[in-house]
DNA sequence: AAAACCATTGTACTGAAGTACAACCCGGGA
DNA sequence: TCCCGGGTTGTACTTCAGTACAATGGTTTT
């Protein structure tokens, strides 16, 4: 079998844009145990999970690039499919002439993504990766060591009790720490103080 | 003026890979009120702040896709650069074939990036925001319209009384969807439930 | 039409969270 | 020595969250 295009699809024959943009594109067989491809085009089915789908194809392929294609694309399953490691995320029906675009891409080590995505996946890691690096610290700064520990806790979900049992010391002291806290970062309850904690929130005032 | 490549640099000339891959490549003048181009490439300047120099070559190329060149390619720096809204981030010296490549990318409405920026974009987010962004569907599956909105509200830390009056409803509603969402979702009050929604934490019983 | 699901609301209750106003102990610095 | 800040705890209180046990009306499915 030649190294070529390889199109998985759930029983679906290959589309015309498809064949258009690569002429000898090969339909892949779900039972295939292993598959000499360029690249591996899995159009993703409407329901299920896919992650195993990819994966799966990324083994039979030896590591050959995946991309995925969606007749409905969405950044939510967008994002699954990079998670899952594909190299390209892109619509079912695109054109020949931009299947050859993400084929070049994706063959030069490149990931191809539609703006939508790549923006929101920036957006969202922009949002979310500075904080745990730089205002991790930053809430903790003006709380005492021990406040930290039961913002911490409560952060995670634990009650004033749980707390007070995990460092052996009254509920009411919990409560003290607790209170120093919220006055300290300007939130009102436990659970702005998680969102705060979490990086989900940023800091009012600047202690 | 043709509509053609601008190099946007700090006073240096257009280089040989550049000229290699676009013959008619032009150079933009900083001073210059509006540019008629197809792909504005503005190479970053080693120091200062590179967000307003990218909105400015945006506005001015009438929103033509800009492509950031960097000299000294770095993850954090493509990190501003895609925020800042660039539709390309690649090598100052990349080859005339790779920026053609990009070219070609940014031009059908793609975006090019690196493997290393985009794993570790990929990376992050999944770590950070695989909950809100890919599992987002994950909680809220199981949960009707409404109390997907009052799990959304809570989680960003509004109390019973504030959601109600921007839902329009009665805080006892507000309640009781709560009390549904908890049971769905197998946690124990809104503080689990926004660890949750905002996944710092899994689901535990996917029904 | 009956069943099932959803959104809505009510009253009353329990319990946890949070605050007010304290007190005590301990270690370090003025 | 006295003061101060941190850690600890107590009692009493208010407020909010959450549950129990309902009911009504609308829409969809069977």
């Amino acid at each position: 079998m030649t190294r070529t295009h390889v199109f998985v699809t759930d029983g679906e024959p290959i589309r015309s844009n498809w064949r258009e943009a690569f002429p000898q594109a090969q339909l892949g067989h779900a039972g295939a145990t292993s598959c000499e491809a360029i690249i591996v085009w899995v159009l993703l089915p409407y329901t299920g999970d896919i992650t195993p789908l990819i994966r799966q194809w990324q083994r039979m392929a030896c590591d050959a690039p995946v991309v995925a294609l969606s007749d409905e694309p969405r950044d939510e399953e967008g994002m699954v499919a990079l998670r899952a490691g594909v190299s390209g995320y892109c619509n079912g029906y695109a054109s020949p002439a931009v299947l050859q675009q993400v084929a070049e891409t994706v063959l030069q080590g490149g990931v191809w993504l539609g703006q939508s995505l790549l923006q929101k996946l920036v957006a969202t890691t922009a949002q979310n990766l500075p904080k745990p690096a730089v205002a991790s610290s930053d809430w903790a700064l003006s709380l005492t060591e021990r406040e930290v520990m039961v913002a911490r806790a409560v952060a995670s979900g634990a009650s004033n009790k749980e707390i007070a049992d995990q460092l052996n010391i009254t509920e009411r002291t919990v409560k003290a720490h607790l209170t120093a806290a919220f006055e300290k970062l300007k939130v009102r309850d436990r659970l702005q103080l998680t969102l705060l904690v979490n990086g989900i929130t940023e800091l009012k005032a600047p202690s």
